[in-house]
Formats: C-alpha cells, structure tokens, sequence
RNA sequence: GGAGAAGAUCAGAUGAUCGUCGGCAGAAUUUAUCUGCCGGAGGAAAGUCCGAGCUCCACAGGGCAGGAUGGUCGCUAACGGCGACUGGGGGGCUCACCGCUUUUCCGGUGACGGAAAAGGCAUGGUAAACCCCAUCCGGAGCAAGACCAAAUAGGAGAACGUUUAAGGGCUGCCCGCCUGAAGUUCUCGGGUAGUGUCGCUAGAGGCGGCAGGCAACUGCCGUCCCAGAUGAAUGAUCAUCGUUGCGUCGCGGGUAACCAAAACGCAAAACAGGACUCGGCUUAUGAUCUUCUCUUGUG
RNA sequence: GGGGUCGUAGUUAAGUUGGUUAUAACGCCGGCCUGUCACGCCGGAGGGCGUGGGUUCAAGUCCCAUCGGCCCGC
C-alpha cells in the first residue's frame, strides 16, 4: 500500500466504533482540536473526523475534515501503530483557516501525546 | 465624477508533485492490492415557500369540515410561476378611524389650513380579520419503496370482540368500499442491523440553426453525454501568467494644481458544497459590460 | 436529506371576530411581624411580544422574508 494514501481501510466509518472509542479512549485536547486515541485489532492505522454542525456551515465543515486528513496523510509516523484515532474540531474554530497553523497546532498535539 | 434602476455574461487560468470518488481496460486473480486512460459541485447546489415526475398506502369513489388562490387573455406537464393587455383588483357587515354636518379657538388680506367638542349611522371610503361566491386540492414522502445477508421467537400490558360479526385500513368525520370466520389492533420490552444490492441518474436534458408568435413559449433539424458519494469524494504545496487596490520610481501630458505608461514590492479575490430528479419563487453575494434616470463640476 | 413545532417581564406561562394602559404566578424592592432569619401579611416598581419589512385608521394577533431553539423517521 502507498505511504501517504488514505482510503476507507484507514477511516474509521462506523457508528458504534465512534462510540467504542469514546468510552475506552484516551483524551487530549488542544485549542481547536480534541484527540480521541484507542487501540485496535486491525493492524492498521485507522483516522475518524468529527466536525459538528455547530462549528459552522458545510463549506467550513469540509475545508475542516480535508485539512485534517491532508495533516493525517503526510505525518503517518506521529500516529501510533494499531490504534484508532478520531479528531475533533471545537465551536471556536477561525473562519480562514491555513493548511500551515492547522499542521503546527495538530503536530504540537501530538508529539506532546507520544512523550507522555 | 457621484447616486439609483433594469438587463446580460463570468465565477481566475495553466503546469508539476502528493492524494481522493466513480467508470473502463490490464496485471494479480474469492476479496484485498497495483498500473494506465476518461470523468468528477452551483448560480444560487441554500431556504424548503409553491408546482410536478416517481414510489407506497387494495381502488383513489361521494358529501361535510379544512386548506390555497382571486382583473382579463394566454404559456406550461403543472403552479401561488411567467408573458401580454389593462390601470385598479368579486359581493356584503360595523363597536374603530377618516370623511360628512354644526359650534368654538388659532394662523392667514383671502381661498383655506390646524386643534378641540358635539351630532348622526340617513350617505361615502378603508383589512390579507369574519360570512358568502367561483376554481383547485386523497395522504405520506427516496430515511418513499423492493431484495439479499444476519438475528432471534416469542415476553409483558391495555382496548374491543366471538354469529344481524368486533377490530383494523382507505382522509379529520360520515356514507360507501376493502380486509377479517377468532382473534385483531396499539403500547412497552428483548434480538439483529452490513466498507450490502437496486431505486441512482438520458432528462418536461444541454448547445447551435431555421420557422411561428408582440412576448412567455412552441415545432423541426443537427450535435453532445455532462457527479452519483453514503462518517459522505474536488484538497494541499509550489511555480508562471492574468485582474483589482496600495506604495516606490516617473517615460510622457499640462501654465499650474495634478493626471499618469513600463518596472519592482506588498495585499486582496465574494456568497457558498450535490444527497431521487426537474420547473419556478425567495434569500446571500464578487466583478465586468450595455441601456436609462437624477445630480455636481469643467469645456 | 425530509417532516413538524415553538420564540411574550429575570423565569415559567396565558393572551381568537385585530380595538381601553398586554395579564398571572414565582422572583425583585419597601414596610409590618420576630431578639434575628425564614414563613406569613400589606404595598410598590421595573421591564418584555426573536429580528426586519408590508396590509390596515390601528398588529403580540394577519401576510412575506429572516434568525435561533427543540422533537420525529429505517
């Protein structure tokens, strides 16, 4: 499989394996974002997106969810092996959000997550 | 130059790297995976305010209730939409107001205007509220609906009923109809629910030409295929060009204030994302062009 | 995505042929009672129809647009 790709074997679609993580996960958050981290039994990295109707309209939501996955796609080593991930966005999100102020905020989450 | 109205067009472009959804072909060959090619959001996709197609409710029947519309003619699959013509747009009631009549005060040379009080419901006007009249409307909505896989199987309560049938459904009610020969219906609880399949995109379709019509629109011919996702696809970074604004410099123009080409730098680029599909309406919003109206300055 | 329902004082609500100054309870303020507080009694004030237009002499009510909250579905 290619090193950056991101196909639906890495998403986390289902709704009860939402609400799996949630109960067994474990929480981080940042500014904007909230991080849910919960182990699996797939053997695969798997990412899940939740952007809510309150933070904004559908073109907002979907700038958002891209971003995310784009920030998902080039740093697969900050994310921990066989585990499911699901990130959130938070009510106060900008509105004109940069790829580079979503990237240095996501990476500071994360690398501060690993050395814990 | 400024303000406003109406109409039309566009919604930055190209390339590279990484990545995504669908289709086709090949490799691999149960899936999964890899490679190549092609295609991949809007004028409003939005609000869900109207009208339809389509699907289910057995058929989609009659009356009442309820809702919507209200000048005429036409267009249309249909409409509350659109076009043209008209300049007012169905009929009635009155406790409110205006108008009417009388008196007083104020302003004015005056016509008259303003304010207050009373009279009267005999006369006029005014509502998208109420009554009547005409026309139209069965209900729900793609989470409609059909199929496969998986899962249990039968538990509790309530209502009604067992022979001139109850109950249920069709519409809120009635008639009528359908189902129903002993159970039926409703509520609660329990089990299962998938990277499932179809519906799912060729359509009242787009573009061009000709003809008819004042127009909305219609007919004929040619040509094109243009998203089908389902925790939900169009993105990120870089480069070049283009648009607009600002700043520096100032080829040039002008008596002057000043206007300014080329170049360089910086910044900006709106509203907004399909979710069964169309026809409208409404709302949000950037730029350019055309026509018209008002106003200011100069010649 | 589809359908429905609601928005009125600080809070919860009432408000229908459109027509006096938009109402009630709790809350708030002052007084009485009590050694003090609460309860109780008496009196009072304040401010509100989500927003913007329209119809009308007159709109919380009718019409249009818009904003926000809540509920339902296989």
């Amino acid at each position: 499989m290619k090193e950056q790709s991101y196909r639906k074997l890495e998403r986390v679609t289902n709704r009860s394996r939402f609400k799996g993580i949630y109960n067994q996960g474990v929480w981080r958050s940042s500014q904007h974002f909230t991080s849910v981290t919960c182990g699996n039994t797939q053997g695969v990295k798997r990412l899940g997106i939740t952007v809510t109707k309150k933070t904004g309209k559908a073109v907002k939501r979907n700038r958002i969810k891209r971003l995310i996955r784009e920030f998902f796609r080039l740093n697969k080593n900050l994310f921990p092996a066989e585990h499911d991930v699901v990130i959130m966005a938070k009510r106060n999100m900008p509105p004109r959000l940069t790829y580079q102020k979503a990237c240095d905020e996501l990476t500071e989450l994360f690398t501060r997550k690993n050395n814990i």
